[in-house]
DNA sequence: TTTTGGATTTAGCTTTAACTAAAAATATAT
DNA sequence: ATATATTTTTAGTTAAAGCTAAATCCAAAA
């Protein structure tokens, strides 16, 4: 049983290095809110452990290990965040922090519970993709929507930002996943976005355009 | 926020304290599964806390907040072991464990809305109280049915012992929570005891039928 | 090429909660 | 009443996972 510490690490790990090709341990050190020295140990700890390879001065990166414990405890973190608003009626921009809490928790029998309540589903309430048991993660666009070509349809398939801040403002836009808009016009150098949303007008800016990803209908 | 140690200490203390007028620090190891200098070290620490009392050599006891700690925690698995079972679909055999991992890490968000879901129940799967918010626990049959009268009807208000085994043991004889029987007769010494449950006659031990509350209709 | 600044690691300390071994207190038996 | 056994506490260690301060490495600038 890794700790939930050492999870915690590996999903972080697992997270920066989709982003960006090198991670660093000061990479990993900002992200968990943990000083550069802690994030060293911890990193070594996890190459000790086969989880990661780690090259000092370098970076760190997850072994295949690695990489499945990161996605048992992704498929746990976005099974929950779907229970809780679908079984339990949590609002989107809650979920992800009672998720983080529990994912550590569950057993392999409670996950199964869930998925099966839930109908083995591969999107969380934010359109994430939910690894299935064997790793396999559902196809997700990674099209943002401050790259799209203005005077066409989109989907919003996925909104990825988990800030609650962000959920409830984008919420209140009314853009969550499998919502059908307009691009009506971008302005220029990174400028605001016109959208039409069920006959009605809404400008939005380019920063929350680029967490929002979408699908041609 | 207590550690998660520290809550299983109180929990631990708290359930002694029901069956005995003196708990001892040892007592608190045998049961946490601890080294007895431990369960001193913790003793003391929970002292200092004013979460209990403590009487070198002597024992411990909670003090008013340390139940009111207690009571919280037990709610929080109680009602979990409710959840699990009414809306999960878990055995009652498998509530237990399952629910002692999630206690510590459930917000009050989370038993805000299982409490209201199951509608605000009074009792657990095995018939345990379950606390109320404010700390009041609903009224609880404390006969036992080995000390029951015989030629009687009773019904089964609470099991109160938490071992899968037992639990499964007991239910397929067909006693739970609810369930009514007709006591035929006890042996003496601590002998068995002859039930007709729904027309069938059942025979089950003396230790058995100690942890069993009863009621009469 | 050398210097210097920022990134990264090493060294060593802290806290929590466990442990073992030894000491002290209490209880039991002669 | 004393000796012995049992219980409980004290003392000191260990392992995780964090920290700060100091040292080392790498890369950019002079």
């Amino acid at each position: 049983m890794l700790s939930q510490s050492i999870e915690d690490y590996i999903k972080t790990i697992y997270s920066l290095q989709q982003h960006k090709q090198t991670v660093t341990t000061n990479d990993v050190a900002g992200r968990m809110e943990v000083s550069a020295p802690s994030a060293t140990n911890m990193v070594k700890k996890l190459a000790e452990m086969n989880l990661a390879q780690h090259v000092s001065y370098k970076g760190v990166r997850l072994t295949d290990s690695g990489i499945k414990v990161a996605l048992e405890i992704l498929r746990h973190h976005r099974l929950l965040e779907l229970y809780l608003h679908q079984a339990l009626g949590y609002s989107w921009d809650k979920v992800h922090d009672e998720a983080e809490h529990l994912e550590h928790h569950i057993s392999e029998e409670f996950e199964d519970r869930i998925d099966s309540l839930l109908g083995n589903p591969q999107y969380d309430p934010h359109g994430a993709p939910i690894p299935s048991r064997d790793g396999f993660i559902p196809a997700i666009s990674h099209d943002s929507l401050a790259h799209a070509e203005p005077a066409f349809e989109y989907i919003i398939q996925r909104v990825d930002d988990e800030r609650p801040e962000f959920l409830r403002y984008i919420g209140d836009v009314g853009l969550f996943p499998n919502v059908r808009f307009h691009l009506v016009a971008k302005e220029p150098f990174k400028g605001p976005l016109t959208l039409i949303i069920d006959n009605t007008t809404k400008i939005i800016g380019y920063e929350s355009a680029e967490k929002l990803f979408i699908l041609r209908p």
